[in-house]
DNA sequence: ATGAGTGCAAATAGTTTGCAAGCTG
DNA sequence: CAGCTTGCAAACTATTTGCACTCAT
C-alpha cells in the first residue's frame, strides 16, 4: 500500500470516529491529520500550522482542532519542560512515552510505561480522572553539535 | 526542635550554598524559602507571592529567585498539564515524584522513580543533558466533591 | 436549513526582559 | 563600594474566547 493510501486510511478511520461523535470531517481537519500522520513526530500547534500550509491567523483553528482530537484517542499531547504543548498521532489504544529533544523535538518512543503501578498508587490515594506523564527530555546529537561544534 | 528552628536551619543551609555560588541571602529570598519550606507542597509563583506576603509587582522577584534556586539542588519544579510551573523544596539530593491534584495542587509523594532505566535508555539514544519527568495528575477527593457535591 | 466549524480580532495567563535604584558582603 | 538584587514597566509567548460568517451533513 502506498504511503498516500495509508494516510487516507488513517484519515478515514478518524472521520468515522468523528461522525460517531457528531463531529464533521472538514478540510482544515484533514490537513491537520495528514500533517500529524505524515510527520510522525510530535509538533507544536505553530509547527503544525506552518507545515500544513495554514496562514498565520489559522493558528486558532489548529488549536481548537487539536484539542477536540485528543478525546478521539488517536492524537496525544506532550508537555515540554517549558510548558509548550506538542501533539502527535498514535496507533489505536497505543499511548506511549518518549525520549525527546528539547530543541528540535526529535523523539524516540521508549518502551517503558508504568501506567499500572502509577494509576493504582493514585487510586489508593483517592484521586480520580487520573493521568500519568512520563517523559525523558534531553539534547539530541544533532542539536548538541549545533550548540557546540567542537564536540 | 521547634518548627521555627527547623525552617531557620533550612534557610541557613541554603544561605551557605548560595554564598558558595556568589549569591546573597536577601529578605525576599528568605521569605520565599520560608514559604516553600513551611507550606511543604508544590506552589505556583503566584501562590508563593501571595502566601509569602509579597505585593503584586513582586511577582518578578519571585520568578527570578525560584529560577535561580533550582540550580542549588533544594528546590524542584513540576510542570502541570496546562504548562504552569509549581515549585517545592526537597530534601538534599532527594528528588521525588508526585500524585498531584490538578485543581488545588494537593500532592502526595510517590515512591516510584525509574530514573535509572530512563536515563540509560536516553544515553543509548545519544541524548545529553537528560532530565526525566514522571508525574501523576488527578482530581483529589476534596476537589471532586466541590465540583460535584452529589458524590 | 441547521448547527458544527472557521477565521479574524482581541483578550488572557504565565513568564521574561530592561533598567534605574537599593542593599549585601 | 562593587556588583548582586530588587521593583516597576513593558514586552513576549503560548493559548483561549467572542462573534459573524461558512460549510458539511
Amino acid at each position: 500500500m502506498s504511503s498516500k493510501a495509508k494516510t487516507d486510511q488513517f484519515i478515514d478511520q478518524i472521520a468515522e470516529i468523528m461522525r460517531e461523535q457528531g463531529m464533521r470531517m472538514t478540510k482544515p481537519r484533514e490537513r491537520i491529520l495528514r500533517e500529524l500522520y505524515e510527520a510522525s513526530k510530535p509538533q507544536s500547534a505553530e509547527e503544525i500550522r506552518q507545515n500544513a500550509g495554514f496562514g498565520p491567523s489559522d493558528l486558532v483553528t489548529v488549536y481548537r482542532n487539536l484539542e477536540s482530537m485528543l478525546s478521539l484517542g488517536r492524537v496525544q499531547r506532550i508537555i515540554l519542560e517549558n510548558g509548550t504543548q506538542l501533539f502527535e498521532w498514535v496507533e489505536a489504544e497505543q499511548h506511549h512515552h518518549h525520549i525527546i529533544c528539547r530543541h528540535c523535538h526529535h523523539a524516540e518512543p521508549i518502551d517503558f510505561c508504568a501506567a499500572h503501578e502509577l494509576e493504582s498508587i493514585a487510586q489508593r490515594a483517592g484521586f480520580s480522572e487520573i493521568n500519568h506523564v512520563i517523559e525523558v527530555f534531553g539534547t539530541c546529537k544533532a542539536c548538541e553539535k549545533e550548540a557546540d561544534p567542537a564536540k
